[in-house]
RNA sequence: CGAGGUGUGGCUCAGCUUGGUAGAGUACUUCGUUCGGGACGAAGGGGCCGCAGGUUCAAAUCCUGUCACCUCGACCA
């Protein structure tokens, strides 16, 4: 055990701190609020975009990139939009030694940019959908601020759609929230619960948002990607129209959705344990490291390098044949969440084996070297769902549900996780909850249950089921 | 923005109450011995004590101001 690491359950918070700081993720910066991303953190933000991006375009998104500042006029142009995000955006005022005439906003978010090329782009529905998505950091001067879960600037993808009718804008809306799902479930290992967002909780501007919520170890949400339908709200305030087919000018309806650094604090949360992080093989930088023993004797590392190179072909590897000592080695890796170690030492060598080691429980596997790539090849799928599977079962764990007021008080106050509990629609009962337990409402979950017949807060009839918790 | 806390080699911290030549562990460099769960010995390099004023013969230490960061609340991806 590494005794640099905070026990999670002794302090949550700085576990999670400790995770970045030891395997390398990211620094804090001399920039307020902003940080550092350093190799591996980064290498893991390429693997989790190369995944999105490759899905992306399967549907017929394309990637485009837009300035980053934003004219004051252009962001006042859509009201709930600019009253939701004015409060947070960093402003330029000059150029050079010059007053700007008007101030620019480092984007928050770029709904306003893609709004105004679409007025100028859409002329008839012939020239509809546009499916454009771009990669790029924004910035919101948050008043507080944590690595990967909030941070001043962030990278992130934002999609942003236009449609001719409502319908094709609220299935493109579903379809992206089930490619985020899809990409969470499937490659990162995390399990979600797929729903829209309450009224009070809903992006500013949007009709309709819709949301995938992930659990954390702490038993605190984190809400991991969201997909908005905007209706025709940003079309009209914009001037979006476009000719149809009967040559009547219409308003377009149009989608955005996004994914963010924040997922990386969500892979730290969801996944690490007390030894370091455990990444996904899908998405780990390096899927196996190979560790020499007594890499000074005679024809170890030799050996070591053509396994190196052999696997290199296959999969994201790594040779550690530094001086420290393999112990150090063992225990630096598990740090950074490498998903399989493989031992290779001099009595290895001589039975033509090596041997393989999970990062999820530490169980040795010796392998004859003849058929190391489909053992290893195996461990990582096996790794892999391990991973999902135990996060699945710790959702299921930290997810209870409530009937009446006292119940649901207490289970947030004492148990933590998602409480599943009836709500009647009103915005006060959503209230009054967040007021009294600080846990807020996560999502309407599509899958939905009958707990009871009665709203948990005010004790009228209800017929919507909503997933509460803390939340990150 | 409210309430608390912390700023001293890269990192974790001691020293401050009672002012008097800046310390430890770890990391780093070199050499030797080690190597299947964070090895051992020896010798080295590295800090205007967050910043700015003030008090004093003398300030890491006392006083004033300021900035940054952390934790917990309110807000967000």
């Amino acid at each position: 055990m590494v005794e640099e690491i905070t026990p999670m359950g002794e302090d949550f918070a700085q576990w999670y701190t400790d995770i970045i700081k030891k395997a390398q993720l990211c620094e804090y910066s001399g920039v307020r609020g902003c940080m550092v991303i350093q190799p591996y953190g980064y290498a893991i933000w390429e693997n989790i975009q190369k995944g999105l991006d490759s899905r992306f375009k399967k549907t017929g998104v394309e990637n485009v990139y837009m300035p980053m500042f934003i004219p004051e006029s252009l962001l006042q142009r859509e009201k709930d939009h600019v009253e939701g995000f004015a409060p947070e955006v960093a402003w330029v005022t000059h150029g050079g030694s010059e007053k700007l005439q008007e101030r620019l906003c480092v984007r928050p978010t770029s709904e306003t940019l893609f709004c105004e090329h679409y007025a100028g782009a859409i002329r008839s529905y012939r020239d509809l959908p546009k499916l454009y998505n771009q990669w790029c950091s924004v910035v919101r001067w948050e008043k507080t601020t944590r690595p990967f879960l909030r941070s001043a600037e962030f990278l992130w993808q934002e999609g942003h759609t236009a449609h001719a009718t409502a319908e094709d804008a609220q299935e493109r809306t579903i379809q992206m929230l089930n490619v985020y799902a899809d990409f969470c479930e499937q490659e990162l290992a995390i399990p979600v619960i797929k729903g829209q967002k309450t009224e009070k909780e809903k992006f500013a501007g949007a009709h309709e948002t819709y949301t995938i919520e992930s659990l954390m170890h702490d038993g605190k949400a984190l809400q991991s990607g969201t997909s908005h339908n905007f209706g025709d709200g940003f079309a009209k305030a914009f001037g979006i129209q476009y000719l149809n087919d009967n040559n009547e000018l219409a308003y377009v309806h149009q989608t955005s959705w996004g994914m963010s650094t924040r997922i990386i604090g969500a892979i730290i949360m969801v996944h690490g344990d007390d030894a370091g992080l455990k990444l996904p093989p899908r998405i780990a930088p390096v899927q196996a490291v190979i560790v020499p023993i007594a890499q000074h004797k005679e024809g170890v590392l030799d050996r070591a390098n053509a396994l190196y190179q052999q696997l290199s072909e296959k999969f994201r590897m790594k040779l550690d044949d530094s001086e420290k000592s393999p112990g150090w080695k063992f225990s630096e890796y598990e740090m950074r969440g490498v998903p399989v170690r493989i031992e290779l030492g001099p009595k290895d060598i001589e039975n033509n084996q090596a041997v393989l080691v999970s990062r999820i429980d530490r169980s040795k596997t010796f392998v004859s070297l003849d058929n190391i790539e489909e053992e290893l090849e195996k461990l990582l799928e096996k790794i892999q769902e391990q991973m999902l599977e135990a996060a699945k079962q710790n959702r299921e764990e930290k997810t209870s549900a409530a009937v009446t007021y006292d119940e649901f008080k207490q289970i947030v106050e004492e148990k933590g996780g998602f409480v599943k509990a009836m709500w009647c629609g009103d915005e006060a009962c959503e209230m009054k909850i967040k007021e009294d337990t600080t846990a807020t409402s996560r999502c309407i979950p599509f899958e939905q249950e009958q707990v009871a017949d009665t709203c948990v807060c005010c004790g009228k009839p209800a017929s919507k089921m909503v997933y509460w918790g803390k939340a990150y």
